[in-house]
DNA sequence: ATATTACATTTGTATATACAATTGTTGTAT
DNA sequence: ATACAACAATTGTATATACAAATGTAATAT
């Protein structure tokens, strides 16, 4: 993993508030690629997966395009178009609200929920792996300060 | 800002490890998007930004598109396009390098020059205000912990 | 009852990114 | 000198995201 000072060669010293975010940065990019290169064989990307698992947390119940986008970490624009592409894997079925015919239910498929189960501990373990260079107590520490830092 | 609890509604309690990348996901959207809605008004994506930035480091010496690439903070698949698009608006210009006409050497110019020369400081007031939330130690504190992080 | 407004999703356009294939140039091996 | 490998950038295809406009449905206001 590339350190800022390796990037930056020819920076003088950065100022703290710069150095975080840029170290935020980096980090999203080390956790987003971790994932992806698990994710990849099973043909889907971080965030599709993201709505497979808030749409298993639904126990079967479906949800509609907008309840998804609020739940999902990094907020979408287009989830259309994301529920777009589980679809024509066969993760997710989609059908019209009866009850409101603008509202469009989305339910994780049989298919969908194999798959999770499958990836379940390999995603667990990736993410045990990519914290591991923290203790407990560290991981604590980093979480409430990033709690802190969006509060 | 929205918290975990929020988002994660269904959720029981996560382990720690997944809390963490949660966060460094948030916090990355957060800072991303609030650099974007200072850049938009000057016609420059956070992408766009940082290699402009990188372009002044060198002082008006050219560096190739792989140089380019080794300093980007996000690594970027399409320096090409990258650079096609801050071409478009007259921040860089492009040469063959006539020692190795494999290489593109890449210049920012004087429009380039002015325009960062008036974000710098709205940047700097930018980033300081999304760090306010930590103190310096606190700051120095999360810089250590994910710099351990991916080491 | 009709018009207007609000709601929910879709579509279009643009940028960033991932990855593979292609093009053109240079270096090397024989 | 020619063939082949390595290098540097470009192009093509796909996904995620930002944002605006368009479509279709429901609620309301008169």
């Amino acid at each position: 993993m590339k350190e800022l000072e390796d990037i930056l060669k020819t920076s003088k010293t950065l100022p703290l508030s710069r150095k975080t975010i840029i170290n935020v940065f980096l980090s999203n990019t080390y956790f987003k690629d971790e994932m992806l290169s698990v994710l990849k064989p099973f043909d889907l990307s971080v965030e599709q997966f993201n709505v497979l698992r808030i749409l298993r947390g639904q126990n079967e119940k479906p949800l509609n395009l907008q309840d998804i986008q609020d739940r999902m970490v990094n907020k979408m624009s287009n989830t259309t178009r994301l529920i777009d592409k589980l679809l024509l894997k066969g993760f997710v079925e989609r059908n019209t609200c009866a009850k409101n015919r603008r509202k469009i239910e989305i339910f994780i498929t049989q298919d969908g929920l194999k798959t999770l189960s499958v990836l379940d501990p390999i995603i667990d373990d990736i993410e045990q792996q990519m914290t591991s260079n923290l203790s407990q107590t560290e991981l604590e520490q980093l979480n409430n300060l990033l709690t802190k830092l969006k509060a």
